[in-house]
DNA sequence: CAAGGCAGCTCAATCGATGTAGCAAAAATT
DNA sequence: AATTTTTGCTACATCGATTGAGCTGCCTTG
């Protein structure tokens, strides 16, 4: 009825009453297979007008009960603050909805118990598949979902239960270290060993691009020094503190610096900024990751940028092939400009 | 049982038949008001252990079909690539999680169909309140709602027909105009009229911007030269063609910039420093939002930064109060530095 | 003219959780 | 001992959409 539109949802029922026919008719007309279903084109249209008229909005919760699949598409994210992770989510969303897919994005804020909980929260909802994106501790994530029998994919960070789709960390962290020191190289004269600063000790990928950085000073016969990686964790806090502290023991600072994520990076600006330590000869830089801004920052910046749509048809891949055997791909980065 | 945990999920159904009891139970004791249902301690432990054992998540579908209020928050949001709606995403994620709520979040990339069609998808999933930010047609989304008895409101853009909360545009822009000016004058020996870029000229918050924007000029007794205001869309694209068109009919390039958005700023940065048209004299330049990298880029340019939790406080102040007149509320944006 | 076929519907069970109403047994009260 | 109260539970209807199994006429066909 008209007068409890503002209170009440119009259902099926209602539609039946108004159309003078049953509910079983309404649903087979606005589920689509009223052809299969043998209704008549005449109530069709009458149905699908009252429909439209009346503001008729399925209700989903008792569409999926009913339904053996919910369509639903779950993804967890430490972060919506930096172009890598906000373009993950955008890539996801559109990608999700080109395949009927409804996504539900969660950010847990790097809390691992956040992130427990989230999980659960996207079971109750009857998920189909959940991709946890950069999570602590993507192990336990996979374990929840298999519990329920439901498939988990790991994106960014590799868990080694689940299929992973993660950046080739070391190839990608192996060239941009030979990049900074060859940018070194050109403008100092010679080639001396780069700070590595930023990201987890604990982390698959902080670990491999460490490796590729030791492998990067290898081929050029640089010796890394060893006080000189400081995976301090990913807030720009703690790089400035992680800078502070160095700056205070050692009178000579690095002439050059691998910066493990762009957040990092904002960190590193503002010591940099601040401290004062590097006016007049600023350090040759790289960052993994990529940002438009700080791309802007001076032509001493080398960056690498992950490939997001690689990255996000390699997971769109394994969920339309419905695989979901252990396994870790590699996305190569991609360099900018020369 | 254990054996089609991977196919089938748990159901208080199972869980009542391990514990030899009532479905009814099961729900009692797992929903929390057992008490109140009298069930004793020692069964409720006895179902807990189970349903832990078992890995057991309630089925939202089947919980939010019988419950009167599904307690889901929908939001949807034009983009992720920037610090302002990455901000307004996540701390809208976190103040509805404190309060119980469930919130989903979908992208719309500007797209005023999408929008429609998301709208319409929240509502199919029985969200309570649906939040349209900086949406293309808020009254739309607004109306879609109102037929179905959901209450919404308006986020960064206003919209007439439901409560709105945005940044005060006017004082912002005057102000951020204003030191512009003084930047100008400072470093110029006189203060000269700015180039106004990106925005759409038929969204109010770019009209307000344009409006404080000519009440600092007239302030200051500049004259705004009307071939200088381009409010030519938010892509970064959209900005660099507008500077090449300008930079071709124009011998005199403005000497500083009011940019209406970073988004916008990233196509001017690239333009100033693909074109060369400013070599060796940048202008002076501000920015109507704020970028942490964009803010290290050189010390002539101011930014304003648009209070997210202010904004985010209000629109749940609504929300917990219920309120749902019409009102426009703006919230003073914060200017960083000096 | 009976038998079969088919178009165009409706009935009723079902999905899983919730909560009201009610029932049997134990405990407390008179 | 008889009654009332309390405890601890179960039965069942319900939410709205879906779908397999009918059911009723009308039209063919032999």
């Amino acid at each position: 009825m008209n007068r409890d539109r503002q209170t009440k949802k119009t259902t099926i029922y209602d539609l039946a009453a108004l159309a003078g026919t049953s509910a079983s008719a309404v649903s087979a007309v606005l589920s689509g297979n009223w052809k299969k279903r043998r209704i008549s084109s005449q109530l069709a249209d009458k149905i699908t007008r009252l429909a439209e008229e009346q503001g008729y909005a399925v209700n989903m919760q008792a569409s999926l009960l009913r339904r053996e699949k919910s369509k639903i598409i779950g993804m967890i994210v430490p972060k919506y603050d930096n172009r890598y992770f906000g373009s993950i989510v955008e890539t996801f969303e559109n990608m999700a909805r080109e395949r009927g897919l409804f996504p539900i994005i969660t950010c847990t804020r790097r809390d691992p118990a956040l992130e427990i909980e989230a999980a659960r929260t996207m079971l109750s909802y009857q998920v189909e598949w959940l991709i946890a994106t950069g999570a602590t501790d993507p192990d336990r994530i996979t374990d929840i979902c298999a519990a329920s029998g439901v498939k988990s994919l790991n994106l960014d960070l590799p868990g080694s239960r689940a299929p992973s789709v993660i950046s080739d960390n070391f190839a990608g962290a192996k060239e941009l270290t030979r990049r900074i020191l060859a940018n070194s190289e050109r403008r100092l004269g010679q080639a001396s060993p780069l700070l590595f600063i930023g990201g987890r000790g604990s982390d698959h990928n902080t670990a491999e691009r460490v490796r590729g950085f030791r492998t990067a000073h290898a081929e050029v016969g640089v010796a890394v020094d060893e006080s000189h990686i400081l995976a301090c964790g990913y807030a720009p806090e703690k790089a400035e503190n992680a800078l502070d502290a160095l700056a205070s023991r050692e009178k000579h600072l690095p002439q050059g610096m691998f910066v493990n994520s762009t957040i990092s990076l904002e960190g590193v600006m503002r010591w940099i900024r601040r401290s004062g330590h590097y006016d007049g000869r600023p350090p040759v830089m790289g960052c993994f990751d990529w940002d438009p801004f700080a791309a802007l920052l001076g032509d001493n910046i080398e960056m690498v940028r992950q490939d997001v749509p690689g990255m996000l048809n390699a997971i769109f891949d394994i969920i339309d092939q419905g695989l979901s055997q252990t396994s870790l791909i590699e996305i190569p980065p991609v360099f900018m400009g020369s």
